[in-house]
DNA sequence: CCTCATTTTGACGAAATCTTGATCCTCGAT
DNA sequence: ATCGAGGATCAAGATTTCGTCAAAATGAGG
């Protein structure tokens, strides 16, 4: 569940937000002023802050400035204050967005799915790997024992297709439904030629690592780990 | 310089964005209904898209899902609707931000900073480079091993492309739309004349250069580390 | 209107990849 | 021990994708 930290020193609106934000499906907790708030940045690990400009102990510019320093996490500003100096220092500081109260809660959320969206797109984690074996869907490269294979796409596919499925086994006819689509789920024995090829391909890049792709008589095939 | 582009149907608001933008150093561009907006996003390749809501052929949202389909480009609404579900809908939608006119100036520039910040990848970057192979954005001057490339302007911004994804994989449809737009997107032949013509050029410069462009069958086009 | 650089198309051989069929192997059931 | 089903391996042909060259179209500038 999407966490999102609501940094405020009014008990009602953090209440409020907690209620509501809850409602949409996130995790709600909560600080009081700025150094609460820091410290839950960093214990919470949330996904969002909603940041009001006026705390008791420092005021909102300065807590995103000090959460800049070494956090990424969008921010959004949510405050009484409707002056222009305010929403460009704080937009210029780091803050991805700057909602003023009173604000409808379609909206609120609205914008904190916008945040949401542009942090997820910068961090994918590109590679899969099992054992020796890992495949960078970034580069479309893959390698066992650092050795890099030299792969077809439809090999690469296939790869792909049980390194998602880690040690479980895939069935035949769910293998031949994704790579060449639904009217090949006849076709076994494309399983056999490419699966031969792509173990002959791991045994050139490390004799023997082609067992790491095993078959299981009549049911499919599934990767398995080697000592 | 950073390119916008500016869509409204009312001439007066253009001319005043336009000056605006100018002042605080954007090259600005114009379009006056949703069907030219979509074409200069091929042509100019704007690092943004201010957009009103309300045009003569079809409406913002309308524009937006279109440019969705194939850009990733940030876009700003910017309109006097004031509604709870406009803004959402824009914003759920892919819109990046919703401004409600009367705004202030201030506020927009400092929400256009925040934008194109998000968009990271060319705005800071003038020099980019690969190995030998290095592209300066700022003169648009190419140079491997520093011996200048005399290229024309489509295969700069394909070789660019490539740059951008360091030794990513870029798939074909991707440049394609990229360079060509959304109705380009089978014709894979532009690629092979192209990357032909670029990797002459390279051997031109230093003799085996043109293997830095790399071919993944049936896939699409990287960069690759030579030795 | 002409010129020159560039883009778009067409044609064709080369290379890579896919499909298919033949043959041999393994293992459990009879 | 034999048989048969499913699996592995190999290689030839079919097909797709690439790289290359060059001719035709386009279009900006003189």
């Amino acid at each position: 569940m999407t966490k999102i930290l609501v940094v405020d020193d009014e008990t009602s609106i953090r209440k409020f937000l907690k209620v509501s934000l809850e409602a949409n499906q996130f995790e709600v907790h909560e600080a009081q002023n700025g150094q609460e708030a820091l410290q839950k940045v960093i214990e919470v690990k949330p996904s969002l802050v909603i940041l009001d400009h006026g705390l008791p102990d420092m005021n909102g510019i300065e807590v995103l400035k000090k959460l800049r320093e070494w956090s990424s996490v969008p921010v959004i500003f949510l405050t009484v204050r409707d002056a222009d100096e305010d929403k460009v220092l704080a937009l210029d500081n780091g803050a991805d967005d700057y909602l003023t109260k009173p604000f409808s809660l379609p909206e609120l959320t609205a914008r904190i799915r916008v945040a949401l969206r542009h942090s997820k797109t910068e961090a994918t984690e590109p590679v899969l790997s099992f054992g020796k074996l890992s495949l960078n869907q970034a580069t479309h490269k893959v390698t066992y024992a650092n050795a890099e294979l030299k792969l077809t796409s439809t090999e690469y596919d296939l790869l792909k297709l049980l390194l998602r499925s880690g040690e479980k086994l895939v069935p035949h006819r769910m293998i031949l439904k994704e790579i060449w689509g639904p009217n090949s789920v006849e076709h076994n024995h494309y399983l056999r030629v490419y699966f031969g090829q792509i173990r002959k391909k791991l045994d050139g890049a490390s004799p023997g690592a082609g067992e790491i792709i095993e078959n299981e008589s009549g049911v499919g095939y599934r990767l398995r780990a080697l000592p």
